[in-house]
DNA sequence: GCCCTATTATTAATATATTAATAATTAATA
DNA sequence: TATTAATTATTAATATATTAATAATAGGGC
């Protein structure tokens, strides 16, 4: 029986732990969770987007991300806009206080990615990103 | 401004999306959900061990354990035993039919795992885990 | 235009994560 | 030894993950 502790995906949770505590500490300053600071981050980055794109790219599940997208609606930070041509479609746009929270909240992540990034050796950081895509591309064949 | 879903966080959550779900396929054949999984897989690694150190090992969260061994232990999968010397312990401990389990569970995930080791370059691998253990010992200086 | 199927967002139910607080016990120390 | 501090498991409250089901809408074929 092979060590759990050495097996890929706990390898994969014990990095996540060690991560992204310090970010989610920033997070919390601005009192936003972490899939809250997901869908912002999108939205300032690409603009408006369908929830469904806003599902794909921030990793978040549809049935979790309506709750997400309720509260950050409730507290004025998002805003749902029906689709014009289909209508089942639903567009997720930040509001003005959305868009102004980017400039306090951004600068700090960033900050503490920079240093993230500078604490690992480049080599290995490159073999590590280059190991995730690969990972990342798995066929899935149950 | 980085792109957000080239960040390293947002790589290491879509190498586990692409990885696990095949795992908790496995899982979930025999009614166990992916926590449930690792504190059983750390009872038959290690036998019998107190509350604390089963959280550690399987990075489950104290509060959430809790739960999670109620409902393993409500199917009589596993037992918790107060501790003889210091009383504030609780020790866990697979029952007969949490060790049968094994021998039904271990094999095919044991397979899937060397199905998805042997898919990924031997380099890629090295470098990955490299990177992924260089990770888990960043210094978090909040 | 009607019927069937597919898509989209949502709801429902259960399990887990996160943070703070608490009860019971133990250790430390004056 | 009496009291204070620290440790352990647990509870509480809120947010999110997961799977299945559902309502509304859209598309395709006839």
């Amino acid at each position: 029986m092979q060590s759990f502790e050495h097996s890929l995906p706990m390898r994969l949770y014990r990095a996540l732990n060690a991560v992204m505590p310090r970010f989610r500490a920033i997070f919390a300053e601005f009192d936003l969770t972490e899939p809250q600071w997901r869908v912002l981050r999108v939205l300032w980055e690409h603009g408006p987007l369908p929830f469904r794109t806003v599902s794909e790219r921030t990793l978040i599940p549809a049935p979790s991300l309506v709750g997400v997208v309720d509260r950050l609606a409730a507290r004025g930070l998002v805003e749902r806009h029906r689709g014009h041509g289909d209508r089942r479609l639903v567009n997720i746009a930040t509001t003005a206080a959305g868009a102004a929270l980017r400039e306090r909240v951004l600068p700090a992540v960033e900050q503490a990615y920079d240093e993230l990034s500078t604490s690992i050796e480049p080599e290995i950081w490159a073999g590590l990103t280059q190991g995730l895509d690969a990972l990342a591309m798995v066929k899935i064949t149950p």
